[in-house]
Parts: structure tokens; C-alpha cells; sequence
DNA sequence: CGTGGATGTTAGTCATCATTAACTGGTTCG
DNA sequence: CGAACCAGTTAATGATGACTAACATCCACG
């Protein structure tokens, strides 16, 4: 027998499916060059059947981006308190994240290029998880690297995001595993050279 | 006596201003977030006025990736013929990036989100003079690096682009000396990784 | 002087696009 | 059955925005 779940609300699909369209196509074109004609052709309905899931353009960006910022931010704080601390901590840091952009180029890139176009009461709130994923990095780092002040650190950590970022731009040369390697011990060494900071 | 010029064409110095002015605001809410109106206003001259000197807001656009591209490109060949060889002439490709980032961010900013946006008969053009620099860093991580694989250099180079270009994201916690050092090195030693490759 | 080019201005024009309205067919469940 | 909601549809509506037209200055220089 086949337990009921008739009162359950099944999440309809049809909103994820519509977020990731958009995603692709807001990485693609940019937020304000991309119709939402053209949205919903993605997903086969047209136009104005997106007010049926969501009450406007806006908030679809704004909830597109409030989603990546959570979910990056949790894996990170999931894997800070799951790893045994020092390097393996930034390892599991660093293998997050690209683990995150390899599997979602488009919303690695919409995450850093449209916050400029999110309305105030979301953006206030996505900037907030942006900041606490980076302190998440900076708190382990500075375990590390004990003499390196925190603005050094920030620094470090928005360049290692660049360069693991970098991944939608040099799409497809390499497969995927090495295409990880590579990037995760970039990153690595790249971060290593915090030694030598005063 | 003063030399006669009357016929060099000092070229207007509208022309740049405006470039720098609308690539400053489309780095910040991208090309169709930016109504011409505003660029206009930017340079204290009123919307269509554009239009004397530039054929359209695409012609803008294109005009303005094209001269970054360009100057990355020659930039990146003069230091390639100059340095000494080796190690020396990477240092410099890095150090004339990273100028380049820390004295134009939005230019930098733009190069590489708009490119999406440049019309047809622009765009190979640009994508040509990028491709052309990177292959300036190729053929130099090549000789430094000879047992690795092109695609595992070119994809190290983007990495490395992505890294550099980070600054306009950790705008001003450093001083402009101290930031640019640490770039230096965190790209140095991210690259030296590549002895690790087979 | 006075003609011509370079540079602006303001007032259209015409598309595009987000959003709303009015209407339709299905499914749930009382 | 039938009310109510869900998820669509197509046809307005209203802004916004790129681009064009028509008209004004300014200034070099013949």
C-alpha cells in the first residue's frame, strides 16, 4: 500500500524549473536583457503564466539569488563542522565550491553579476549571506594563518573565489575531475603564499 | 610664435569621456540596465547628443571592448619582447594585468561580462584580440612549464584571470600598493603549482 | 559679413516589455 | 453535481527607451 500524502503540497516543479531557465538565460544576457516572453518560452508557457508562480521579474532574480547565497552558505557551514579542522577544513572549503560551480556555471555567474540589479529588501539580505560564506572562509583561514590580518585575508578570499569562478569562462577544454584538480590545488597553493604575509 | 595645427583634429576629448563614462555604469547595472539618457548625463550633455559621436548604443559598447581588448593585447606583447625570458617575462604579463585591473576596475569589470551584448561584426574581433592574449600567457607558461598539457595552460590562465580581476569585488579594504602585491604573488604561486601536472 | 561644420537642444516616433485584465479548461473534494 | 482553486491563454495598458527630426549656437576662416 502506497502511504497518502494527498494534504502534502507537493512543491509543483514548475518553479524550480522556471528559476533555472531564467538563470541560464539571466547568465547568458543579463537580467534586463531577457524578455520574460522569453522566460516562459523556456519552459514552454508564455509570458504573463509566470505572474502564476511569481509576482514579478523582480522577485524572481531576487529569489534566484537568495537561493545560491543559501545554499552556498550552508554547505559551508556544514562543512566546517563536519571537517577535523586546519587544512582539511579549507579542503573541504575549496572542494564546495567548485563542486557548486562546476555543477551550476550559470548560477556561479548570475550570482556575481546581477546582485546590482535586485531590489533593496532582498538585496540587503543576500549581501548579509555573502558576507557571512566569506567570513566562513576568513574564520578558517585565520586559523591558519594566524598572523595575516583579516582585511589580507578577506582580500585572499575574494581572489580565490575569482579564480574558481573562473570556470564558466574556460568551458569544457578540460574534464571535469581535472578540471577540479586543477582549480583546487591552484587555490591551494595560491592561498599557501599567505605565509609569507606580515 | 605658436605652430599652426588648424588641421591636426585634436580628437575631441567628448569621445573618451563619454567611453569612460558609460563603461563605469555599465559595470555597475550592465548595458541593458543603462538607458542613454543617462550616459548623456553622466558627461553633462543630454541624451541624444550621443549621437554626434557615436552611431549607437551598441557601437558604444563594441568601441569600448574593443579598446580594452586591444590594450591588453599589445601591452601583454611589448612587455612579452622586452623582458629577459622566463620567469621575468610572466612576472611582467602578471604585473601589467593587475595595473590594468587596479586602475581601471570598471573597464576590467565590463570586459568580461559584456561581451554577450556586442553585435555581430565587433564581436569576433574582440573575442580575437582575447584570445590572442591569452595565448600570450600560454606561450610563456609553456616554456616555463614544458611538460603540461595547452588546455591544462590555458585553463590555469583563465583561472588566473579570474583571479586578478577579482579586485573590483574587494573594492578599497587594502591600500593599492599592498593589494597588488598580494595578487602578484597569490597568481605566482597558484602558477607554480603547474610543476605538479603531468 | 556669412557660410559651413561641429555640437547641442527639445519634441516626436515606434518598439519593446513588464504588468494587468478577462476569460477558459481542468481537478479536488464536499 | 458544483464551487473553488490552479495554471494557463490572449488581449489590453502604460512605461520606458532607442533613435530621428527640426531647430539653435558657436566658431573658424574665406
Amino acid at each position: 500500500m502506497t502511504v497518502v500524502r494527498s494534504h502534502t503540497r507537493v512543491p509543483s516543479p514548475r518553479r524550480r524549473e522556471i528559476l533555472d531557465a531564467a538563470a541560464t538565460l539571466f547568465a547568458a544576457r543579463g537580467f534586463h536583457g531577457v524578455p520574460i516572453e522569453e522566460i516562459g518560452g523556456a519552459v514552454g508557457i508564455s509570458g504573463p503564466a509566470l505572474y502564476r508562480h511569481f509576482s514579478g521579474k523582480d522577485a524572481l532574480l531576487s529569489e534566484i539569488l537568495l537561493d545560491i547565497s543559501e545554499r552556498l552558505r550552508t554547505s559551508a557551514a556544514d562543512r566546517v563542522t563536519q571537517a577535523a579542522g586546519g587544512g582539511e577544513t579549507l579542503d573541504a572549503l575549496i572542494s564546495g565550491h567548485i563542486d557548486f560551480a562546476l555543477d551550476e556555471p550559470a548560477l556561479i555567474t548570475v550570482h556575481d553579476r546581477e546582485l546590482g540589479n535586485v531590489p533593496e529588501p532582498a538585496r540587503r539580505q543576500i549581501r548579509r549571506l555573502q558576507r557571512l560564506y566569506a567570513e566562513e572562509w576568513v574564520t578558517v583561514l585565520s586559523e591558519l594563518y594566524p598572523g595575516v590580518r583579516p582585511p589580507v585575508l578577506r582580500a585572499a578570499t575574494h581572489a580565490v573565489f575569482g579564480l574558481l569562478n573562473s570556470t564558466p569562462h574556460s568551458a569544457g577544454e578540460l574534464a571535469r575531475d581535472a578540471m577540479s584538480d586543477l582549480l583546487h590545488r591552484m587555490a591551494r597553493a595560491a592561498l599557501a603564499d599567505l605565509v609569507n604575509e606580515r
